[in-house]
DNA sequence: CGCGATATTGACCTGAGTCAATATACGTGG
DNA sequence: CCACGTATATTGACTCAGGTCAATATCGCG
């Protein structure tokens, strides 16, 4: 599915092998397999035993977190060249949450001992791997403070600036989140119903700060959106 | 404040020093300076340069997050031998959530770039500071699970059994949280108002799950609590 | 012992969840 | 290319968990 060029792109954007030479890339490509994934395809699933690395290839995946009554929390969308899976392998490892493929995913990955063998011989990797994680530990941490203290409106102004942060593109109808997200899915990533959902971005389209359609938003007033978020 | 001995003992004991030899941890100590908090003292504040680690030598420590309009978020408590502040420093980073003294404290600490070169040297010490991240990164993504899925009782019920296993002893009162926890403390900790707390504990000690006053709470039933955590 | 901080409890109100009916977008196949 | 059918989205009506405000009770320190 990926040809060698594309996979060693691939790696060699990673943001955690950005200190290797491209001979290293090249070595380290060998270590790692490919694989693709249909639309709903679980790539692995919380509680799994956790052995490997994952990279986006191309499509886009979904991290997620399940309940007892079947309310899901959607963690994260990831897209090409973001990674997920078991980074700090340590012996008796599951996965703390779900892996989908949301579209047609091409995933590269590796084994848990691989990468920590890397993480060994190359000291600069391990600690741009403990600034990324010390990056996602910020933003889940911010997500508590706004499940705790923001109101429904202000969360999921918050989530579309996030997502257009990460995976927007302008376009004649503003800045278009380039990913189909549905009312379900923007429900669980803001900790709210499809319902409530719904009703707050017809306000924000009424409002003129946003425009929406079936599984498609775009921001037109980033602007507006970020002084709902202001305190 | 603190003696060699102790100071040696607690930074022998932090889980990312445990593979290396007493007289590494000797020359480590070199590298610490100790200071000491009054109750309710800033340690620093987010927004800050992020420059230091921190270890706990005594005392308790809480983590937090502050919102414009005063509604603050309780992220963590912290116990002798818990560290915090900047684990993977990166050049113009600054702290996330803010630290203070909530009993008198005794604080060891070190700068960043002085840790990094022991992460530098010591790739297994870099790997059990990895897994560290990850299980809180995981406790993060929990918390927001239960803030987007759970009701207050479930989440509540949730908050005093973790404060339970990290800083419970038994005595005749059941698992007594050995912490000063008022119920405002309790509520910011659960994402809810102190009042509602109050409710819930009320509503937990007429049903024989916990014993509580004035700053302690006691759990005399923990299967009961965790009977309501199930689902 | 008395006072200030903390906790409890009550009354009220509202944001947002749920259930349900309707409307609409978009892919599919004719 | 259009029409149809279905998944998705919208909107309404109702309910309720839990937030807020306020009055009272109680703990434990000085």
């Amino acid at each position: 599915m990926c040809d060698l060029d594309l996979r060693v792109y691939i790696l060699g954007r990673l943001p955690f092998f950005e200190p290797l030479a491209a001979d290293e890339i090249h070595e380290i490509n060998r270590h790692f397999t490919e694989r693709g994934y249909s639309p709903d395809e679980v790539i692995y699933i919380e509680g799994d035993p956790a052995n490997r690395l994952y990279v986006v290839a191309d499509g886009n995946v979904k991290l997620m977190l399940h309940t007892k009554r079947g309310k899901d929390v959607l963690l994260d969308v990831l897209r090409i060249g973001d990674f997920f899976g078991s980074l700090a392998h340590s012996a008796g490892d599951v996965y703390a949450e779900s892996a989908y493929a949301h579209t047609p995913v091409c995933a590269l990955s590796t084994e848990g001992p691989a990468f920590r063998t890397i993480l060994n011989d190359h000291p600069a990797v391990a600690l741009r791997v403990m600034e990324i994680m010390a990056q996602r530990l910020n933003a889940a941490n911010e997500k508590v403070r706004l499940l705790s203290t923001a109101n429904v409106e202000q969360r999921l102004a918050h989530v579309l600036l996030t997502l257009a942060d990460k995976l927007g593109e302008s376009s004649d109808q503003g800045i278009l989140i380039q990913m189909p997200l549905g009312r379900a899915e923007l429900a669980e990533m803001t900790g709210t119903s499809p319902e409530t959902a719904s009703r707050i971005l017809s306000q924000f389209q009424n409002d003129g700060r946003v425009r929406t359609g079936r599984r498609w938003t775009a921001i037109t007033d980033p602007e507006a959106l970020i002084s709902l978020t202001q305190d």
